[in-house]
DNA sequence: ATGACAATCAGAGATTGA
């Protein structure tokens, strides 16, 4: 089973970027990122004629996630638990039903810049809500991954220029620590289990040549229960992405699991 | 220190992103 993660920066300005690559790497389950757009608005018809149910949860403008998928999904919920005043459209779960059941949940973890203040105040409690649910989906083990843009780069060496991140929202201690802390619970982050060292990116600005200076960020992750790490096969950056025609800002990120 | 670039909503330029 072929999963991505995949920011795709407006569903709108990307739908054929979108298209294309659905059609070409045929993802069974792709998890997507900023579609800024309301449910009503997502261009629903083109994918799911590729054959995928198409579970969204958006807003006017900014943020929104979804969830595609070849197999039948199941017990959809939507937006992260732990306040019920958070109206930003930033989180969404799903059951993949498939020859074993995979719970799949799929975020877009707040940015949180500038750093201090309630932006980053609202990052650190979001990541806090996110450990508690983890703590619960573990309980149940079994399989499951939480994927997306976690707007946390977790070492320097997931930046090229480290020393320009230092004072951001994405790399500050508290961030680093409250990865980590998702971490210690005993979730896997798929990508490191297999590739170790710099100059692995999954995000480049679209500003100062970012992309043709290779001055990126590695910030869209897997993390997988113990029971989904067992299914690993391989985890992978589509980097090329970012070289097409109207780029998202964000390339999509493979997760091959033995399902 | 600032802006650079892009998307959105709206119909210009502010807001947001990372």
């Amino acid at each position: 089973m072929k999963i991505a993660t995949f920011n795709i920066n407006g569903v709108k300005a990307r739908f054929e970027t979108l298209i294309t690559w659905l059609r070409e790497d045929a993802p069974d389950v792709a998890i997507l990122q900023e579609i800024k757009s309301v449910d009503e608005a997502f261009p629903r018809d083109e994918i799911e004629a590729l054959g995928y149910q198409l579970e969204t949860h958006g807003q006017k403008s900014f943020n929104g996630v979804a969830l595609l998928s070849k197999l039948p999904l199941e017990d959809i919920t939507r937006g992260l638990p732990g306040d019920e005043g958070d109206e930003q459209a930033r989180y969404i779960e799903a059951t993949v039903m498939g020859k074993t059941a995979l719970r799949i949940c799929g975020l877009y973890l707040p940015n949180g810049n500038p750093a201090p203040g309630p932006k980053y105040d609202y990052k650190l409690a979001w990541m806090e809500r996110l450990h508690s649910r983890a703590e619960e989906l573990l309980a149940l083990e079994e399989p499951f991954l939480m994927a997306g843009d976690y707007n946390v780069i977790p070492q320097d060496e997931d930046a090229a220029k480290p020393e320009s991140w230092h004072e951001d929202a994405l790399a500050l201690p508290q961030s680093r620590a409250a990865f980590r802390r998702l971490l210690a619970l005993g979730l896997t982050e798929a990508f490191r289990t297999q590739t170790h060292g710099g100059g692995h990116y999954s995000f480049w600005d679209y500003q100062a040549g970012a992309w043709q200076r290779n001055n990126g960020i590695r910030i869209d992750h897997f993390l997988l229960s113990p029971e989904c790490a067992d299914l690993m096969l391989k985890c992978e950056i589509q980097a090329e992405m970012r070289g097409r025609e109207k780029p998202s800002d964000h390339v999509p990120v493979w997760l091959t699991l033995d399902l």
